[in-house]
DNA sequence: GGGAATGTTCACTA
DNA sequence: CTAGTGAACATTCC
């Protein structure tokens, strides 16, 4: 589920609840004090990443979907762990597989929002920077760098890098600046465009790369290595991407 | 049962 | 101290 764009969507989703107060927080187990939300009016709700932000007066709630959390707007998972569940008087909020925190400091000094690709603050310039320091790495690490581009996921990535055309091996010295600008204007561009699609209700039938088989600009066959400092799969076509 | 897959953090080693 | 490695967590599907 959980690439920035996702979690932007379900934040509109939730924006129902903005306003309302808690009626009800609970979870499968008690290790964080949900009840002080009991009786809080939500103020806010937004994304950092891809961490979905829901603020109270005192305090925020974050969530993390990590691999494989899931929610559910007005539902209940049967057999699920409730790692975080909501009640308003308008439907309920609930996150499985997720990790969930609780910030107590103001949000402006957890998080740099020029660091959000889908944030109005977004600063592709900055990332241009912050890669050049990343100097010996391949190109493939920057993207998923969430210090870089929070909210670029593994299959936003591979992505990003097809569509402007720079093999996910390059070594990030090599990539002129020029190139990496682009590839910052395409994390957030493409971000937009996968909300989009979200938003119909469409799922992956747009993207070029990630789990095909055949490049579609040029019908050669995608490979898909485990990739960089985290292995990561990295679907791309060795021919028409090219590698600095 | 085993192995992957959209992610991240932390303990441990060299 | 730092960089790098491996484990850990969590879920579903084939």
């Amino acid at each position: 589920m959980p690439e920035g764009p996702v979690i932007r969507f379900l934040s509109e989703k939730a924006q129902v609840f903005v306003g309302k107060k808690v009626k009800k927080a609970s979870a499968i187990d008690d290790s964080l004090d949900l009840k002080q939300l009991e009786g809080q009016k939500v103020t806010e709700i937004k994304t950092y990443g891809k961490q979905l932000l829901i603020t109270f007066d005192k305090i925020t709630v974050s969530v993390h979907l990590m691999l494989f959390g899931y929610y559910l707007i007005n539902g209940k998972k049967p057999n699920g762990k409730l790692r975080l569940g909501l009640e308003f008087d308008n439907g309920e909020l609930n996150f499985y597989a997720s990790q969930v925190k609780l910030i107590e400091e103001p949000l402006e000094e957890v998080y740099d929002w020029t660091v959000d690709v889908m944030s109005p603050k977004w600063d592709p310039n900055a990332a241009v920077d912050k890669m050049n320091k990343l100097k010996k790495l391949l190109i493939c690490d920057a993207l998923l760098d969430q210090d870089i581009f929070a909210g670029v996921g593994n299959k936003i990535k591979d992505e990003i890098l097809f569509n402007a055309k720079v093999h996910p091996a390059s070594n990030i010295e090599k990539v002129p600046d020029k190139k990496k600008k682009e590839l910052a204007d395409e994390a957030a561009s493409f971000s937009y465009k996968y909300l989009g699609w979200k938003r119909t209700e469409v799922q992956d039938e747009h993207f070029s790369v990630h789990w095909k088989e055949i490049c579609p600009r040029d019908g050669t066959a995608i490979e898909k290595p485990k990739m960089g400092k985290q292995d990561r799969t990295t679907y791309h076509c060795p021919k028409c991407q090219k590698k600095y």
